[in-house]
DNA sequence: TATGTTTATTGATATTTGTCAAGTGTAATT
DNA sequence: AATTACACTTGACAAATATCAATAAACATA
């Protein structure tokens, strides 16, 4: 497989080297249901890589909790842009389960980079896979109306509908918990 | 600037030798309005830097016509999943205007990275810029009705407005034409 | 188990946005 | 200039989805 469309970075962390590189700089984390694992307001200093559990992505527009991203075990949770740009979150990380994650800090993923620039090839691989996981979503929601949403996400991810309360995969469809109850209702 | 949060990766442009790199697989190509530089079917094999004109994004669902993305000078107009995992493209890209463009292909690309890791990096940091770019474009779609999302747009890119047949606005702001017509008359 | 709290469902109604149809404006072409 | 095609606007109505209120079910905790 060539390097440019090797789609899933972590087939990189087979190479030991780069695996070493990247395990030095990971801390194993525990994180009680509840727990946020990164709060509006603040700039979102680390990634998350999901060892079990689920977290969501979500703010509040007028009063209302509205979730953007869930991640489950192989994911990484962060606020991209916040992490990336150095700015301030508007979003919240929240744990909807337990959670175990392996944290990695910006500042050491920067000097892993600035002294090997070989793992910038991970790096890329990185980014490209987060960037096809959202141009799916967006072409989903730009695509489809609430019921196609809905059957996409019961489709994609399952577990989804096992694990989480169905207040929060309406807000993440882009719909309303009743048309959410009325869609699942008329089956 | 720090490496990881460097936002635009024109600046690692200014490095000679990862200009010269690239510059070398560039080709300059000029399309008419109207052309199709991907289409539907095929697999997208190249980036096109835009250096002057217009260029929608789109696809046909149900026979309307709706686009998904613009770019303009400076941007760079791919089907970036069907460019990365080599599948047929789903969306068409038009000229809206005609297009000056730098044409650079997937496998040199490939090959520029193969031998020359160093280049990795700007290769990061230039997913990197379209993954902030989408994240941006998610919020706006997902956050924001269609009123909101008008004037988020006529704020961020006013040119559009000046560029664009408002149609084709309007399948992007996820409205009809009609609808848009009215909110730009309630003003 | 009993109690209180949160979550989910259902119905009635309101709002937003879409659809269809007609008409006007605008630009390109003969 | 007349003709055509396309873009845009406007109105009447329809469909999708939201809001509000009431209730039921599930969950958490004393």
């Amino acid at each position: 497989m060539s390097s440019l469309y090797e789609q899933n970075p972590s087939l990189l962390l087979e190479n030991s080297e780069i695996a070493e590189g990247f395990k030095k700089i990971m801390v194993y984390k525990k994180f009680t249901k509840g727990h946020l694992l990164c709060e509006t307001g603040n700039i979102c200093d680390h990634l998350y890589i999901i060892i079990s559990g689920i977290t969501r992505m979500f703010y509040y527009k007028e009063n209302k909790d509205i979730t953007v991203h869930f991640c489950t075990e192989q994911e990484t949770a962060s606020v991209f842009e916040s992490y990336v740009k150095r700015e301030k979150s508007k979003f919240n990380i929240e744990a909807l389960e337990d959670v175990e994650a392996m944290e990695i800090s910006f500042f050491d993923i920067e000097n892993v980079l600035i002294k090997n620039p070989k793992f910038e090839r991970f790096g890329r691989l990185f980014v490209q896979q987060l960037h096809l996981n959202l141009i799916e979503r967006i072409n989903d929601l730009h695509f489809h109306n609430a019921k196609e949403r809905y059957e996409k996400l019961l489709e994609r991810k399952p577990y989804l509908f096992q694990r989480v309360p169905l207040k929060h995969l309406a807000s993440y469809l882009n719909i309303t918990p009743e048309t959410l109850s009325r869609i699942r209702g008329s089956k």
